[in-house]
DNA sequence: CTCCAGGTTCCGG
DNA sequence: CCGGAACATGGA
């Protein structure tokens, strides 16, 4: 497979491939095999420079969000220690802009799922409902269209280990499919709009619609809270606070992260899911499951 | 075995 | 508006 070369200076890849934004990357030899919508991938990154197959290489520069201004994303967020913290442990990691389909039904698999479960789900999925992709002597498969999932039987998703997600997931296909709604029509609408159009989906509520919105709709401010961010949020930001509301929580985050909060978000998960384990194994005389003390 | 994971939805204060 | 419970599955 032909190489082209892409600049690509303040990137990251293996860290932004592997944040837990998007699920379906495989490691092979240096770099990364993929897809992106229907289009066949191989990515590596050599110092400040990408190397991938020659059709994909305009796909792969707008994916990996190389025109995201990450100087100006860093110096518009506040100063606060915890945020500055994750921002150098997450030094080059990009923002993807995926595909909003693959967004919207990757994130509706997602709930109550570890990432490694997410990633499986979406290899099962990909290799039994996706078109065959191939590179090389590399078979791979793009994620299903939601005309393909739309088709099957409850039964089907569930086989592919979805539980309770099968039927969420197969209602959203359906709709999507139907046109009763319309991800094209929701690139033009206002982010509160277009989440309270994602929301009419099955297994979509305000989380899942934040990470569509992020991941898959160019919404740099979306702030999508999960259990992480609720965490570092309440010890980090709320310190000896007894309640805060998750109301409390989101109005916090939407003001006080400014126009780039989804990376901010992103860093700040990130950061916290990595390190969160080290810190509880170390802490003195550490009582199982008593980790949110300090 | 127990705990928990990038939540959503429904139900009773 | 708020807290609880049900919902499936598999790693740690």
């Amino acid at each position: 497979v032909e190489l082209v070369v892409l600049p690509a200076v303040s990137l990251d890849l293996k860290l932004t491939l592997g944040s837990g934004q998007a699920f379906h990357w495989v490691a092979q030899g240096e770099g990364w095999l993929g897809a992106i919508g229907n289009t066949p991938v191989y990515m590596e990154q050599r110092g400040a420079e990408v190397f991938v197959n020659q059709e994909a290489a305009a796909a792969s520069g707008r994916y990996l969000a190389l025109d995201h201004p990450l100087e100006e994303i860093y110096a518009s967020f506040p100063k606060d220690p915890t945020l500055q913290e994750a921002a150098v442990f997450c030094a080059g990691m990009r923002i993807l802009r995926q595909p909003a389909w693959e967004a919207v039904a990757t994130f509706i698999t997602s709930s109550m799922k570890q990432v490694a479960h997410i990633a499986q789900i979406s290899h099962t999925l990909r290799r039994r409902y996706g078109r065959r992709l191939s590179l090389g002597e590399h078979t791979l498969f793009a994620y299903p269209e939601a005309e393909a999932l739309a088709a099957l039987e409850e039964g089907d998703l569930r086989a592919c280990a979805l539980g309770y997600r099968a039927k969420n997931l197969l209602g959203a296909a359906k709709m999507v499919a139907s046109g009763e709604v319309d991800l094209t029509e929701l690139a033009g609408m206002a982010d509160e709009d277009a989440q309270k159009e994602l929301c009419r989906l099955p297994g979509v509520g305000e989380k899942v619609a934040n990470c569509a919105l992020l991941f898959g709709f160019e919404r740099l401010r979306s702030f999508p809270v999960d259990v992480w961010i609720e965490r570092v949020i309440r010890e980090k930001y709320f310190p000896r606070r007894k309640t805060v509301t998750a109301a409390q929580i989101r109005t916090f985050c939407a003001e006080y992260f400014g126009p780039y909060g989804g990376y901010a978000q992103q860093y700040l998960f990130h950061h916290a899911r990595i390190t969160w384990n080290s810190r509880r194994s170390t802490a003195a005389g550490s009582k199982r499951g008593s980790a949110k003390s300090s």
